[in-house]
RNA sequence: CGGAGUGUAGCUCAGCCUGGUAGAGCACUACGUUCGGGACGUAGGGGCCGGAGGUUCGAAUCCUCUCACUCCGACCA
Protein backbone atom coordinates (compact mmCIF):
# COMPACT_ATOMS: atom_id res chain seq x y z
CA UNK A 1 0.00 0.00 0.00
CA UNK A 2 1.15 3.08 -0.81
CA UNK A 3 1.21 6.22 2.09
CA UNK A 4 0.21 8.69 -0.64
CA UNK A 5 -2.69 6.75 -1.61
CA UNK A 6 -3.93 5.81 1.76
CA UNK A 7 -6.38 6.61 4.56
CA UNK A 8 -4.52 7.25 7.19
CA UNK A 9 -5.36 9.95 9.46
CA UNK A 10 -2.69 10.53 11.82
CA UNK A 11 -2.71 13.12 14.39
CA UNK A 12 0.18 14.86 15.62
CA UNK A 13 -0.96 16.41 19.39
CA UNK A 14 -2.99 14.06 22.04
CA UNK A 15 -6.93 13.87 21.62
CA UNK A 16 -7.74 15.36 25.16
CA UNK A 17 -10.32 12.59 25.92
CA UNK A 18 -8.09 9.46 25.43
CA UNK A 19 -6.65 9.01 28.71
CA UNK A 20 -4.38 5.90 28.35
CA UNK A 21 -1.84 5.00 26.37
CA UNK A 22 -3.88 2.72 24.30
CA UNK A 23 -6.54 4.92 23.23
CA UNK A 24 -4.43 8.08 22.38
CA UNK A 25 -2.03 5.83 20.31
CA UNK A 26 -5.58 4.53 18.11
CA UNK A 27 -6.44 7.76 17.35
CA UNK A 28 -3.13 9.33 16.76
CA UNK A 29 -2.72 6.46 14.63
CA UNK A 30 -6.00 6.91 12.48
CA UNK A 31 -6.83 3.39 14.09
CA UNK A 32 -10.21 4.22 14.90
CA UNK A 33 -13.04 7.67 15.28
CA UNK A 34 -15.34 7.96 18.01
CA UNK A 35 -18.77 7.72 16.39
CA UNK A 36 -20.36 8.54 20.42
CA UNK A 37 -19.66 7.33 23.47
CA UNK A 38 -18.49 3.31 23.67
CA UNK A 39 -18.69 3.31 20.24
CA UNK A 40 -16.28 3.15 17.40
CA UNK A 41 -15.45 3.36 13.75
CA UNK A 42 -12.11 1.13 12.50
CA UNK A 43 -10.46 2.90 9.99
CA UNK A 44 -8.31 1.02 7.44
CA UNK A 45 -5.07 0.45 9.73
CA UNK A 46 -7.27 -0.45 12.58
CA UNK A 47 -8.92 -3.11 10.81
CA UNK A 48 -6.12 -4.67 9.48
CA UNK A 49 -5.38 -5.44 13.17
CA UNK A 50 -8.68 -6.23 14.22
CA UNK A 51 -8.53 -8.71 11.57
CA UNK A 52 -5.30 -10.26 12.49
CA UNK A 53 -6.42 -10.67 15.41
CA UNK A 54 -9.75 -12.10 14.34
CA UNK A 55 -8.12 -14.67 12.60
CA UNK A 56 -5.69 -16.03 15.01
CA UNK A 57 -8.68 -16.82 17.64
CA UNK A 58 -10.52 -18.04 14.66
CA UNK A 59 -7.64 -20.58 13.83
CA UNK A 60 -7.14 -21.72 17.28
CA UNK A 61 -11.00 -21.85 17.70
CA UNK A 62 -10.84 -24.01 14.42
CA UNK A 63 -7.97 -25.68 15.64
CA UNK A 64 -9.72 -27.33 18.86
CA UNK A 65 -12.86 -28.10 17.13
CA UNK A 66 -15.19 -25.46 17.45
CA UNK A 67 -17.20 -24.76 14.38
CA UNK A 68 -17.95 -21.23 13.36
CA UNK A 69 -21.32 -19.78 12.59
CA UNK A 70 -22.45 -16.54 12.59
CA UNK A 71 -25.41 -15.02 14.58
CA UNK A 72 -27.59 -12.25 14.12
CA UNK A 73 -26.41 -9.53 16.44
CA UNK A 74 -30.65 -8.41 17.01
CA UNK A 75 -32.46 -10.92 19.09
CA UNK A 76 -36.13 -11.20 19.84
CA UNK A 77 -36.93 -10.11 23.81
CA UNK A 78 -39.23 -13.76 23.83
CA UNK A 79 -36.18 -15.56 23.92
CA UNK A 80 -34.33 -14.25 26.52
CA UNK A 81 -37.74 -14.56 28.42
CA UNK A 82 -37.25 -18.38 27.96
CA UNK A 83 -34.69 -18.01 30.07
CA UNK A 84 -35.77 -15.73 32.18
CA UNK A 85 -32.79 -13.37 31.76
CA UNK A 86 -35.01 -10.60 29.90
CA UNK A 87 -35.60 -8.88 32.89
CA UNK A 88 -32.28 -9.95 34.81
CA UNK A 89 -30.50 -8.29 32.37
CA UNK A 90 -31.19 -4.73 33.45
CA UNK A 91 -30.40 -1.84 31.65
CA UNK A 92 -26.89 -3.08 29.93
CA UNK A 93 -29.23 -4.30 27.51
CA UNK A 94 -30.06 -2.02 24.61
CA UNK A 95 -33.84 -3.09 24.16
CA UNK A 96 -35.79 -1.92 21.37
CA UNK A 97 -38.74 -2.15 19.31
CA UNK A 98 -39.09 -2.75 15.23
CA UNK A 99 -42.12 -1.14 12.99
CA UNK A 100 -44.62 -3.63 14.45
CA UNK A 101 -43.93 -2.71 17.93
CA UNK A 102 -42.38 -6.05 18.41
CA UNK A 103 -40.19 -6.34 22.16
CA UNK A 104 -36.09 -6.51 20.10
CA UNK A 105 -32.68 -6.36 21.69
CA UNK A 106 -29.36 -5.60 20.37
CA UNK A 107 -27.06 -8.75 21.90
CA UNK A 108 -25.07 -8.79 24.73
CA UNK A 109 -24.29 -12.04 24.27
CA UNK A 110 -25.94 -15.41 22.64
CA UNK A 111 -26.60 -18.40 25.31
CA UNK A 112 -30.15 -17.81 24.68
CA UNK A 113 -30.06 -17.93 20.75
CA UNK A 114 -27.19 -20.48 20.44
CA UNK A 115 -29.46 -23.07 22.70
CA UNK A 116 -32.52 -22.33 20.66
CA UNK A 117 -30.62 -23.30 17.56
CA UNK A 118 -29.20 -26.67 19.20
CA UNK A 119 -32.22 -27.26 20.89
CA UNK A 120 -33.93 -27.91 17.30
CA UNK A 121 -31.05 -29.68 15.89
CA UNK A 122 -29.99 -31.49 18.16
CA UNK A 123 -31.76 -34.53 19.45
CA UNK A 124 -29.13 -37.47 20.08
CA UNK A 125 -26.47 -38.35 22.28
CA UNK A 126 -25.32 -39.41 18.69
CA UNK A 127 -24.95 -35.98 17.92
CA UNK A 128 -22.91 -34.55 20.68
CA UNK A 129 -20.34 -33.20 21.89
CA UNK A 130 -20.61 -29.76 20.12
CA UNK A 131 -18.96 -26.55 20.24
CA UNK A 132 -20.21 -23.79 18.18
CA UNK A 133 -18.72 -20.52 17.96
CA UNK A 134 -19.10 -16.81 16.33
CA UNK A 135 -17.36 -13.77 16.46
CA UNK A 136 -19.80 -10.79 16.38
CA UNK A 137 -20.74 -7.23 17.11
CA UNK A 138 -22.29 -7.11 20.80
CA UNK A 139 -23.82 -4.26 22.55
CA UNK A 140 -23.49 -3.86 26.66
CA UNK A 141 -24.96 -0.36 27.49
CA UNK A 142 -22.35 0.27 30.11
CA UNK A 143 -22.86 2.53 32.69
CA UNK A 144 -19.25 4.34 31.84
CA UNK A 145 -17.48 3.85 28.96
CA UNK A 146 -14.23 4.61 28.95
CA UNK A 147 -10.68 3.40 27.99
CA UNK A 148 -11.46 3.16 24.47
CA UNK A 149 -11.85 -0.08 22.46
CA UNK A 150 -11.17 -1.41 25.92
CA UNK A 151 -14.38 -0.73 27.70
CA UNK A 152 -16.50 0.10 24.48
CA UNK A 153 -20.47 -0.36 24.42
CA UNK A 154 -20.31 -1.75 21.09
CA UNK A 155 -17.56 -4.64 20.76
CA UNK A 156 -16.42 -7.55 18.68
CA UNK A 157 -16.15 -10.57 20.73
CA UNK A 158 -15.63 -14.53 19.95
CA UNK A 159 -17.89 -16.04 21.97
CA UNK A 160 -18.26 -19.91 21.59
CA UNK A 161 -20.75 -22.40 22.96
CA UNK A 162 -20.34 -26.04 23.80
CA UNK A 163 -23.12 -28.81 24.38
CA UNK A 164 -22.13 -31.91 26.15
CA UNK A 165 -23.79 -35.32 27.32
CA UNK A 166 -22.54 -35.05 31.03
CA UNK A 167 -20.13 -33.15 33.31
CA UNK A 168 -16.84 -34.95 31.70
CA UNK A 169 -18.03 -34.19 28.52
CA UNK A 170 -17.95 -30.87 29.41
CA UNK A 171 -15.17 -30.64 31.26
CA UNK A 172 -13.21 -31.99 28.27
CA UNK A 173 -15.16 -29.02 26.14
CA UNK A 174 -14.02 -26.43 29.01
CA UNK A 175 -9.89 -28.48 29.21
CA UNK A 176 -10.15 -27.88 25.61
CA UNK A 177 -11.29 -24.02 25.40
CA UNK A 178 -8.84 -23.88 28.36
CA UNK A 179 -5.66 -24.76 25.83
CA UNK A 180 -6.92 -22.62 22.46
CA UNK A 181 -6.93 -19.91 24.99
CA UNK A 182 -3.58 -20.15 26.04
CA UNK A 183 -2.62 -20.63 22.14
CA UNK A 184 -4.52 -17.83 21.52
CA UNK A 185 -3.11 -15.07 23.24
CA UNK A 186 0.25 -16.75 23.41
CA UNK A 187 0.50 -16.36 19.35
CA UNK A 188 -0.28 -12.21 19.75
CA UNK A 189 2.30 -12.05 21.97
CA UNK A 190 0.82 -11.81 25.18
CA UNK A 191 0.92 -13.79 28.32
CA UNK A 192 -2.54 -14.14 28.92
CA UNK A 193 -2.70 -16.00 32.89
CA UNK A 194 -5.51 -17.81 33.94
CA UNK A 195 -7.60 -16.97 36.61
CA UNK A 196 -9.84 -18.55 38.74
CA UNK A 197 -12.96 -15.93 38.56
CA UNK A 198 -16.63 -15.41 39.56
CA UNK A 199 -19.28 -16.54 37.35
CA UNK A 200 -20.90 -13.70 37.77
CA UNK A 201 -24.60 -12.94 35.09
CA UNK A 202 -23.35 -15.53 33.23
CA UNK A 203 -24.04 -17.83 36.61
CA UNK A 204 -22.40 -21.44 36.60
CA UNK A 205 -19.72 -23.58 38.19
CA UNK A 206 -16.39 -23.27 36.77
CA UNK A 207 -14.90 -20.33 35.78
CA UNK A 208 -11.13 -18.98 34.82
CA UNK A 209 -10.68 -15.81 33.22
CA UNK A 210 -7.66 -15.09 31.10
CA UNK A 211 -5.78 -11.79 32.66
CA UNK A 212 -2.73 -10.49 30.25
CA UNK A 213 -0.56 -8.18 32.32
CA UNK A 214 -0.38 -4.34 32.22
CA UNK A 215 0.36 -1.58 34.24
CA UNK A 216 -2.72 0.18 33.12
CA UNK A 217 -5.29 -2.77 34.16
CA UNK A 218 -8.36 -2.52 34.73
CA UNK A 219 -8.15 -4.87 37.74
CA UNK A 220 -5.75 -5.75 40.48
CA UNK A 221 -4.73 -9.45 40.00
CA UNK A 222 -1.80 -11.61 41.99
CA UNK A 223 0.29 -14.35 40.79
CA UNK A 224 2.69 -16.72 41.21
CA UNK A 225 6.38 -15.20 39.67
CA UNK A 226 6.50 -18.41 37.93
CA UNK A 227 4.28 -17.53 35.02
CA UNK A 228 6.15 -15.26 34.14
CA UNK A 229 8.48 -17.95 32.62
CA UNK A 230 6.32 -20.43 30.95
CA UNK A 231 6.07 -20.74 27.52
CA UNK A 232 2.63 -22.11 25.88
CA UNK A 233 3.54 -22.35 22.90
CA UNK A 234 6.31 -24.60 23.38
CA UNK A 235 3.92 -27.59 24.61
CA UNK A 236 2.63 -29.64 22.33
CA UNK A 237 -0.88 -30.39 22.30
CA UNK A 238 -3.12 -32.63 21.38
CA UNK A 239 -6.98 -31.67 21.25
CA UNK A 240 -8.19 -35.47 20.41
CA UNK A 241 -5.75 -36.94 23.97
CA UNK A 242 -6.97 -35.99 27.63
CA UNK A 243 -5.83 -32.62 28.06
CA UNK A 244 -7.11 -32.70 31.81
CA UNK A 245 -3.16 -32.89 33.62
CA UNK A 246 -2.12 -30.16 31.18
CA UNK A 247 -5.29 -28.27 33.10
CA UNK A 248 -4.20 -29.48 36.26
CA UNK A 249 -0.48 -28.15 35.58
CA UNK A 250 -1.66 -24.77 33.92
CA UNK A 251 -4.31 -24.13 37.14
CA UNK A 252 -2.30 -25.25 39.75
CA UNK A 253 0.53 -22.16 39.74
CA UNK A 254 -1.21 -19.43 41.97
CA UNK A 255 -2.99 -17.03 39.87
CA UNK A 256 -6.06 -15.09 40.86
CA UNK A 257 -7.95 -11.57 41.05
CA UNK A 258 -8.22 -8.88 43.43
CA UNK A 259 -11.93 -10.15 44.60
CA UNK A 260 -10.91 -14.27 44.68
CA UNK A 261 -7.43 -13.19 46.11
CA UNK A 262 -6.85 -13.55 50.00
CA UNK A 263 -3.48 -12.60 51.27
CA UNK A 264 -3.96 -14.62 54.58
CA UNK A 265 -4.65 -17.78 52.42
CA UNK A 266 -2.18 -17.35 49.77
CA UNK A 267 -0.11 -20.38 49.22
CA UNK A 268 2.76 -18.09 47.23
CA UNK A 269 5.77 -17.10 49.61
CA UNK A 270 5.47 -13.41 49.18
CA UNK A 271 9.01 -12.99 47.88
CA UNK A 272 7.39 -15.21 44.98
CA UNK A 273 3.81 -13.28 44.56
CA UNK A 274 3.47 -11.06 41.83
CA UNK A 275 1.69 -7.90 41.99
CA UNK A 276 0.24 -6.50 38.98
CA UNK A 277 -2.24 -4.53 37.01
CA UNK A 278 -4.31 -7.14 34.60
CA UNK A 279 -6.81 -6.35 31.41
CA UNK A 280 -9.37 -9.34 31.30
CA UNK A 281 -9.17 -10.49 27.74
CA UNK A 282 -11.19 -14.07 27.52
CA UNK A 283 -13.56 -15.74 29.74
CA UNK A 284 -14.71 -18.81 30.04
CA UNK A 285 -17.47 -20.73 31.83
CA UNK A 286 -19.22 -23.82 32.67
CA UNK A 287 -22.47 -23.78 33.88
CA UNK A 288 -24.27 -26.97 32.94
CA UNK A 289 -27.81 -26.91 32.42
CA UNK A 290 -28.49 -22.97 33.52
CA UNK A 291 -30.24 -22.64 29.83
CA UNK A 292 -30.67 -25.84 28.62
CA UNK A 293 -32.91 -26.88 31.11
CA UNK A 294 -35.21 -23.74 31.43
CA UNK A 295 -35.00 -23.85 27.17
CA UNK A 296 -36.09 -27.39 26.92
CA UNK A 297 -32.32 -28.38 25.12
CA UNK A 298 -32.20 -32.09 26.17
CA UNK A 299 -30.71 -34.95 24.46
CA UNK A 300 -31.96 -39.07 24.09
CA UNK A 301 -30.06 -41.41 25.34
CA UNK A 302 -29.72 -44.66 24.42
CA UNK A 303 -32.26 -46.01 26.71
CA UNK A 304 -34.65 -43.87 25.75
CA UNK A 305 -34.92 -41.25 28.31
CA UNK A 306 -33.29 -37.73 27.84
CA UNK A 307 -31.20 -34.96 29.74
CA UNK A 308 -30.77 -31.21 29.50
CA UNK A 309 -27.38 -30.90 27.39
CA UNK A 310 -24.08 -29.36 29.84
CA UNK A 311 -23.40 -26.12 28.19
CA UNK A 312 -20.38 -23.69 28.82
CA UNK A 313 -19.62 -20.59 27.30
CA UNK A 314 -16.63 -19.36 26.24
CA UNK A 315 -15.25 -15.06 25.49
CA UNK A 316 -12.76 -13.29 24.03
CA UNK A 317 -12.79 -9.62 23.59
CA UNK A 318 -11.23 -9.40 19.85
CA UNK A 319 -11.62 -5.74 20.00
CA UNK A 320 -10.88 -5.38 23.70
CA UNK A 321 -7.48 -7.41 22.15
CA UNK A 322 -6.62 -4.29 20.18
CA UNK A 323 -6.63 -2.19 22.98
CA UNK A 324 -4.78 -4.32 25.05
CA UNK A 325 -2.12 -5.32 22.72
CA UNK A 326 -1.39 -1.74 22.32
CA UNK A 327 -1.13 -1.60 26.60
CA UNK A 328 1.60 -4.16 26.37
CA UNK A 329 3.45 -3.29 23.03
CA UNK A 330 4.13 0.55 22.87
CA UNK A 331 7.13 3.35 23.67
CA UNK A 332 7.58 6.86 23.73
CA UNK A 333 7.15 6.53 19.72
CA UNK A 334 3.80 5.00 19.37
CA UNK A 335 3.20 1.92 19.54
CA UNK A 336 5.34 -1.59 18.89
CA UNK A 337 3.29 -4.26 17.02
CA UNK A 338 4.41 -7.87 17.87
CA UNK A 339 4.69 -9.24 14.20
CA UNK A 340 1.93 -11.46 14.61
CA UNK A 341 -0.37 -8.64 14.42
CA UNK A 342 1.50 -5.92 12.99
CA UNK A 343 -1.02 -3.93 9.81
CA UNK A 344 2.06 -4.20 7.86
CA UNK A 345 5.25 -5.97 8.19
CA UNK A 346 7.31 -3.40 6.56
CA UNK A 347 7.49 -0.20 6.29
CA UNK A 348 9.42 1.50 3.08
CA UNK A 349 10.56 5.01 3.54
CA UNK A 350 11.49 6.59 0.27
CA UNK A 351 13.07 9.61 2.18
CA UNK A 352 13.35 11.78 -1.01
CA UNK A 353 10.15 11.29 -3.09
CA UNK A 354 11.36 14.09 -5.72
CA UNK A 355 14.57 12.31 -6.71
CA UNK A 356 14.64 10.26 -9.41
CA UNK A 357 16.84 7.60 -8.58
CA UNK A 358 15.94 7.35 -4.96
CA UNK A 359 12.25 6.74 -6.30
CA UNK A 360 13.00 4.53 -8.78
CA UNK A 361 15.06 2.36 -6.19
CA UNK A 362 12.12 2.78 -3.63
CA UNK A 363 9.53 1.37 -6.55
CA UNK A 364 11.22 -1.67 -7.68
CA UNK A 365 11.73 -2.65 -3.48
CA UNK A 366 8.14 -2.12 -3.24
CA UNK A 367 6.91 -4.13 -6.88
CA UNK A 368 9.89 -7.15 -5.30
CA UNK A 369 8.10 -7.25 -1.66
CA UNK A 370 4.92 -7.33 -3.34
CA UNK A 371 5.42 -10.05 -5.32
CA UNK A 372 7.23 -11.73 -2.16
CA UNK A 373 3.95 -11.78 -0.51
CA UNK A 374 5.11 -9.41 1.72
CA UNK A 375 2.64 -6.79 3.56
CA UNK A 376 4.86 -3.55 3.05
CA UNK A 377 2.95 0.05 3.54
CA UNK A 378 5.12 2.56 1.08
CA UNK A 379 5.62 6.05 2.13
CA UNK A 380 5.59 7.58 -1.35
CA UNK A 381 5.13 11.18 -0.14
CA UNK A 382 7.23 14.49 -0.85
CA UNK A 383 7.22 14.65 3.28
CA UNK A 384 10.02 15.52 5.95
CA UNK A 385 12.26 12.32 6.70
CA UNK A 386 11.37 13.02 10.30
CA UNK A 387 8.04 13.12 9.53
CA UNK A 388 8.17 9.77 7.91
CA UNK A 389 10.27 8.05 10.56
CA UNK A 390 7.94 9.45 13.48
CA UNK A 391 4.44 8.54 11.49
CA UNK A 392 6.19 4.50 10.82
CA UNK A 393 7.67 4.33 14.45
CA UNK A 394 4.03 6.20 15.55
CA UNK A 395 1.94 3.07 13.75
CA UNK A 396 4.19 0.48 14.89
CA UNK A 397 5.26 -1.66 11.72
CA UNK A 398 8.13 -3.95 12.81
CA UNK A 399 10.43 -3.37 9.74
CA UNK A 400 11.51 -0.41 8.82
CA UNK A 401 13.34 -0.51 5.18
CA UNK A 402 15.15 3.11 4.39
CA UNK A 403 15.60 4.50 0.58
CA UNK A 404 18.32 7.88 0.66
CA UNK A 405 20.11 9.01 -1.89
CA UNK A 406 23.67 7.75 0.25
CA UNK A 407 22.09 4.24 -0.24
CA UNK A 408 20.97 4.89 -3.21
CA UNK A 409 24.28 5.70 -4.51
CA UNK A 410 26.15 2.76 -2.17
CA UNK A 411 24.14 -0.06 -3.30
CA UNK A 412 23.05 -0.44 0.32
CA UNK A 413 19.77 -0.23 2.10
CA UNK A 414 19.24 0.68 6.07
CA UNK A 415 17.14 -1.55 7.99
CA UNK A 416 15.76 -1.01 10.80
CA UNK A 417 13.47 -3.19 13.44
CA UNK A 418 11.09 -1.17 15.36
CA UNK A 419 11.18 -3.34 18.41
CA UNK A 420 15.44 -3.85 19.05
CA UNK A 421 16.14 -1.03 17.65
CA UNK A 422 18.64 -2.52 15.77
CA UNK A 423 19.98 -0.74 12.48
CA UNK A 424 22.13 -1.61 10.16
CA UNK A 425 23.18 -0.73 6.44
CA UNK A 426 23.00 -3.65 4.41
CA UNK A 427 23.30 -4.65 1.00
CA UNK A 428 19.84 -4.32 -0.84
CA UNK A 429 19.94 -7.92 -1.31
CA UNK A 430 20.98 -8.47 2.17
CA UNK A 431 18.39 -6.20 3.28
CA UNK A 432 15.38 -8.56 1.52
CA UNK A 433 16.76 -11.33 2.61
CA UNK A 434 17.08 -10.05 6.78
CA UNK A 435 13.22 -9.01 6.01
CA UNK A 436 11.54 -11.44 4.36
CA UNK A 437 13.64 -14.55 6.00
C1' C B 1 -27.04 6.65 38.91
C1' G B 2 -24.34 10.20 42.60
C1' G B 3 -20.16 13.88 42.38
C1' A B 4 -16.87 17.08 39.30
C1' G B 5 -15.67 19.20 34.67
C1' U B 6 -15.47 20.49 29.41
C1' G B 7 -17.96 21.99 24.65
C1' U B 8 -14.55 28.19 20.40
C1' A B 9 -10.90 26.07 13.10
C1' G B 10 -9.14 19.11 11.48
C1' C B 11 -5.92 18.78 16.55
C1' U B 12 -4.16 21.26 21.20
C1' C B 13 -5.98 25.43 23.41
C1' A B 14 -6.43 31.16 24.58
C1' G B 15 -10.47 34.74 24.79
C1' C B 16 -15.47 34.51 29.11
C1' C B 17 -14.37 36.99 35.40
C1' U B 18 -15.03 42.94 33.62
C1' G B 19 -20.53 42.21 26.97
C1' G B 20 -18.45 46.11 21.80
C1' U B 21 -16.16 43.18 14.14
C1' A B 22 -13.27 35.56 16.11
C1' G B 23 -7.61 34.44 18.07
C1' A B 24 -2.64 31.48 18.49
C1' G B 25 0.36 27.10 17.53
C1' C B 26 0.16 22.76 14.75
C1' A B 27 -2.44 20.74 10.41
C1' C B 28 -4.27 22.28 5.28
C1' U B 29 -3.48 25.11 0.09
C1' A B 30 0.10 27.78 -3.37
C1' C B 31 5.05 29.30 -4.54
C1' G B 32 10.18 29.28 -3.29
C1' U B 33 14.34 27.51 -0.41
C1' U B 34 15.43 22.92 1.98
C1' C B 35 15.99 17.59 2.64
C1' G B 36 19.53 10.85 6.50
C1' G B 37 15.00 11.47 12.65
C1' G B 38 8.38 15.75 13.27
C1' A B 39 12.68 22.09 8.27
C1' C B 40 12.24 27.60 6.83
C1' G B 41 10.08 31.93 4.35
C1' U B 42 6.05 34.44 1.91
C1' A B 43 0.97 34.45 0.70
C1' G B 44 -3.75 32.11 1.52
C1' G B 45 -8.28 29.09 2.89
C1' G B 46 -11.03 27.54 7.00
C1' G B 47 -15.61 28.92 12.72
C1' C B 48 -24.06 29.25 13.52
C1' C B 49 -18.04 29.95 19.76
C1' G B 50 -22.69 22.41 21.01
C1' G B 51 -28.27 23.72 20.66
C1' A B 52 -32.76 26.55 22.25
C1' G B 53 -34.74 30.48 24.92
C1' G B 54 -33.92 35.00 27.79
C1' U B 55 -31.46 39.85 29.45
C1' U B 56 -29.26 43.94 26.52
C1' C B 57 -28.68 49.09 21.72
C1' G B 58 -25.23 44.92 21.32
C1' A B 59 -23.87 38.05 23.79
C1' A B 60 -18.46 33.28 22.57
C1' U B 61 -18.75 36.29 27.17
C1' C B 62 -24.38 37.28 31.72
C1' C B 63 -29.09 34.09 33.06
C1' U B 64 -32.36 29.62 32.26
C1' C B 65 -33.11 25.10 29.96
C1' U B 66 -31.22 21.27 26.99
C1' C B 67 -27.80 17.98 24.36
C1' A B 68 -23.04 15.81 23.95
C1' C B 69 -18.39 14.33 25.73
C1' U B 70 -14.70 13.50 29.71
C1' C B 71 -13.05 12.40 34.73
C1' C B 72 -13.91 10.23 40.02
C1' G B 73 -17.21 6.72 42.47
C1' A B 74 -20.73 2.56 42.36
C1' C B 75 -21.38 -1.31 38.40
C1' C B 76 -19.35 -4.46 34.63
C1' A B 77 -16.19 -8.40 29.55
Amino acid sequence: MRLSQYFLPVIRENPSEAQIVSHRLMLRAGMIRQSSAGIYSWLPLGLRVLKKVEQIVREEQDRAGAQEILMPTIQPADLWRESGRYDDYGEEMLRIRDRHDREMLYGPTNEEMITAIVRDAIKSYRDLPKNLYHIQWKFRDEVRPRFGVMRGREFLMKDAYSFDLDAAGAKRSYNKMFVAYLRTFARMGLKAIPMRADTGPIGGDLSHEFQILADTGESAVYCDKAWLDTDILAEGVDYSGDLEPFFKQWTSRYAATDEMHDAAKCPVPEGELVSARGIEVGHIFYFGSKYSKPMGAVASLADGSSVPLEMGSYGIGVSRLVGALIEANNDDGGIVWPESVAPFRVGLINLRAGDPKCAAAADDLYAKLNAAGVAVLYDDRDESAGGKFATMDLIGVPWQLIVGPRGVAAGTLEVKNRRTGERQELPAEAALNRICG
